[in-house]
RNA sequence: CGCGGGGUGGAGCAGUCUGGAAGCUCGUCGGGCUCAUAACCCGAAGGUCGUAGGUUCAAAUCCUGCCCCCGCAACCA
């Protein structure tokens, strides 16, 4: 019989640094649904892999001082190291770095050139460097990249584009068709309203700005930009040929069933690349699914606050099984989800610690105390309560695995995992139900507590052969712990195919400790700390760095000494010094220039705390027109140096000098 | 009227699209039990579903106004 293929891929993550949790969701989820789907029968296929070309990457290597391919080859292996100890089943991991894909990148581009969907044109706009983006004047939010907020500068360039506008009406056709094809559905609405039925602008797909592409093979000058680059690895991955000569695994594989990403790139998957497939004459994918997002401290973290997640930590910590348990029990739907040590730990001992570990502890230790080990279906009932609580019990075991296979139909893997625990819930019940310490106790009855240990067993074993997609470590261990095997799905609506009079361990091991949350907060306050100070390192190096690096900025027209001569510098002493009220950025200095006082606003907040201004004597502009800033008047400028990444240093005489003295 | 997210028992959330008994986890209190990882089981308290209107036989859910919170943005003279 020949299995029906499955062919699930993650966005391939992009290589310019290590990522955190809320990076690792996603791959979790995938690789549950793969095993998932592997149990269901399916012949799967999972791709998974890394995006290593770009700007950002160039000068990051640059800064420090290695070559693109050396930085991504580091990261690309701490990456997919970070896959295998989150104990990811994928069969590929594609680097976008990989000879073959980069061949078959530069024949698509080649392709589609000679068939005229791309063309070379000129791109002139307002260029975001770290978003490598371009952006037109109505894109702009208050002027600036509406993406990351930052600056843009206008540019020109020329470059190859794409014409998107000609699929776009089979592009919608499609959408309409499928409604499936992009989910959640809420998604779907907004693609359609803000791209699609607006008209969609060509896509410009090369750039000459930087070097780290892949080349255009009959134009040199230009690599190959990123999504006509990143995207197709979805089918160079598998042996997609642009000549027509793909191999038999890419012609079983394609379409793909499902592309898990994440919502921020669900524009690019649902409306770019199924256009270059229909450019290249191939099938859509059959689903794309944008997960929300797994933030961190409900997004307040940052390096520098030491209280960025990382799986690797947490998987020391906790375990791989716990860790994935969390992101996928805690993710919702639409959502974004939200990760703590604290919520974690929370988690893991009430649900698997408590719920699930003790349950498989107590019905093994049960059996040794009782039988020595031996598990025995006696089939026994004492009266109808007896009957009805067994009923029950084999009545949630049988149902569960319908209900599960239901939940991940519509990729609603939390639900799943709590179906599943219903089984375990069910399971510490029947232990009260028929208080097997008292059927211990009458010799009469010892047919009637084999039966509620076997079923126990029983029960616990169907529950962890659906667990193991999600909790495969773990899953195994108690199916160890029992001394049996994990059933096939098809197996699982029948209850009682454990083998009577088998033997469990005499020795059962603890699933999951306890965690003390002392403990657990101890624990993230020493990654903290440890984090803060390799981030001060960091800092340093770059300080030390810098002495030696220069910084070049755009150059503004030549001025006359006339015009220099208006403006008036003097020193200033801060005598007084407060934050802005409602406001993040601003301090309000009282300055002393001369004789009389002023009052400075200034945007430093981030770089000088209100006590370490008082005293200075700084460069002060006196001369500038008073204005209002958050509602607080300034009557003049501090001056600063400013460096590439915006740190600010206040200027001050290199010499003892009065307050008021004239600069000059 | 900058953009976006949100306001549901003490905490965190689901439910809102597709109106129809207010649900889950944690916590609290009471009880049970003692096989087990101070765990497990049962029960209880606790909510005007932000607010004011509207539509409807029926609104947490649909419509309108308002209030509040949180991101981002802005303020960097």
């Amino acid at each position: 019989m020949n299995k029906e293929k499955y062919y699930i891929t993650t966005a391939i993550a992009y290589t310019s640094g290590k990522p955190h949790i809320g990076n690792n969701y996603e791959i979790v989820m995938a690789d549950s649904i793969a095993r998932f789907k592997r149990k269901e029968g399916y012949d799967v296929f999972f791709q998974t892999g890394t995006d290593e070309h770009g700007q950002k990457i160039e000068l990051k290597a640059q800064d420090a001082g290695i070559t693109p391919k050396e930085f991504v080859d580091n990261v690309a292996g701490i990456i997919r190291d970070l896959c295998d100890k989150l104990n990811v089943s994928y069969d590929k991991f594609i680097r976008t770095t990989d000879d073959y894909h980069e061949k078959q990148v530069q024949k698509i581009f080649k392709r589609l050139y000679e068939q005229g969907d791309i063309y070379k044109s000129s791109y002139e706009g307002l260029y975001c460097t770290p978003c490598e983006s371009f952006w037109t004047e109505s894109q702009l939010v208050e002027g600036k990249c509406p993406d990351c907020g930052r600056e843009v500068k206008p540019a020109k360039e020329e470059a190859y584009f794409f014409k998107m506008s000609k699929y776009a009406d089979k592009l919608i056709k499609h959408i309409n068709e499928h409604p499936e094809f992009i989910q959640p559905v809420s998604r779907k609405n907004e693609m359609m309203n803000n791209f699609l039925l607006p008209g969609l602008q060509d896509l410009c797909v090369s750039r000459t700005s930087f070097k780290w592409g892949i080349p255009v093979d009959f134009d040199d000058r230009h690599v190959v930009y990123v999504w006509l680059d990143a995207l197709t690895n979805y089918i160079t991955g598998v042996g997609y040929d642009a000549d027509g000569n793909s191999t038999e695994q890419y012609q079983k594989l394609w379409p793909a069933d499902l592309h898990l990403i994440g919502k921020d790139i669900i524009r690019f998957h649902t409306i770019y690349w199924p256009i270059f497939l229909m450019a290249l004459g191939e099938e859509l994918p059959k689903q794309v699914f944008g997960h929300p997002w797994l933030l961190m401290n409900n997004d307040k973290m940052s390096k520098s606050r030491g209280n960025v997640i990382y799986a690797d930590d947490l998987i020391d910590f906790f375990g791989v099984d716990a860790v994935r348990y969390y992101v996928l029990h805690e993710m919702p739907y639409e959502n974004d989800g939200n990760a703590t040590w604290e919520l974690i730990a929370e988690r893991s001992n009430s649900d698997l610690a408590n719920v699930l570990g003790n349950l498989v502890n107590r019905t093994i230790s049960m059996s040794n105390k009782y039988f020595g080990g031996v598990v025995s279906d006696k089939g026994v009932q004492l009266n109808e309560n007896d009957a009805a609580i067994d009923a029950d019990l084999k009545q949630v075991a049988t149902e569960a695995y319908d209900k599960v296979c239901g939940k991940m139909e519509t990729l609603r893997v939390a639900d799943a995992l709590t179906e599943i625990f219903a089984i375990f819930k069910r399971c510490n019940k029947y232990i009260d139900e028929t208080e097997p310490w008292v059927l211990a106790k009458d010799e009469a009855k010892a047919d009637r507590l084999a039966t509620v240990l076997y079923n126990l067993v029983e029960g616990i074993v169907m529950g962890a052969s659906l667990l193991e997609a999600f909790m495969p470590e773990t899953a195994q261990k108690i199916a160890k712990q029992l001394n049996t095997e994990l059933r096939a799905f098809e197996q699982l609506k029948e209850f009682g195919l454990y083998p009577d009079g088998n033997k469990v361990t005499d020795t059962p091991e603890i699933l999951f400790a306890r965690l003390d949350m002392k403990e657990v907060a101890a624990k993230e306050e020493e990654l903290r700390e440890a984090m803060i100070a390799s981030v001060k390192a960091a800092e340093a190096g770059t300080e030390e760095a810098e002495e030696e690096s220069v910084i070049d900025i755009e150059p503004k027209a030549e001025i006359s000494y006339d015009d220099f001569a208006k403006l008036q510098f003097q020193v200033g002493e801060i005598i007084a010094c407060e934050a802005v009220p409602k406001s993040k950025k601003l301090l309000c200095s009282q300055v002393k220039v001369g004789s009389q006082v002023r009052q400075i606003v200034s945007g430093i907040k981030a770089h000088y705390t209100p006590e370490e201004m008082v005293g200075k004597k700084v460069m002060v502009l006196v001369n500038l027109k008073p204005a209002t800033l958050a509602g607080v008047l300034s009557e003049g400028m501090l001056l600063c140096a400013e460096d590439a990444e915006g740190n600010l240093a206040l200027m001050t005489p290199e010499k003892v000098m009065p307050a008021g003295a004239e600069i000059c």
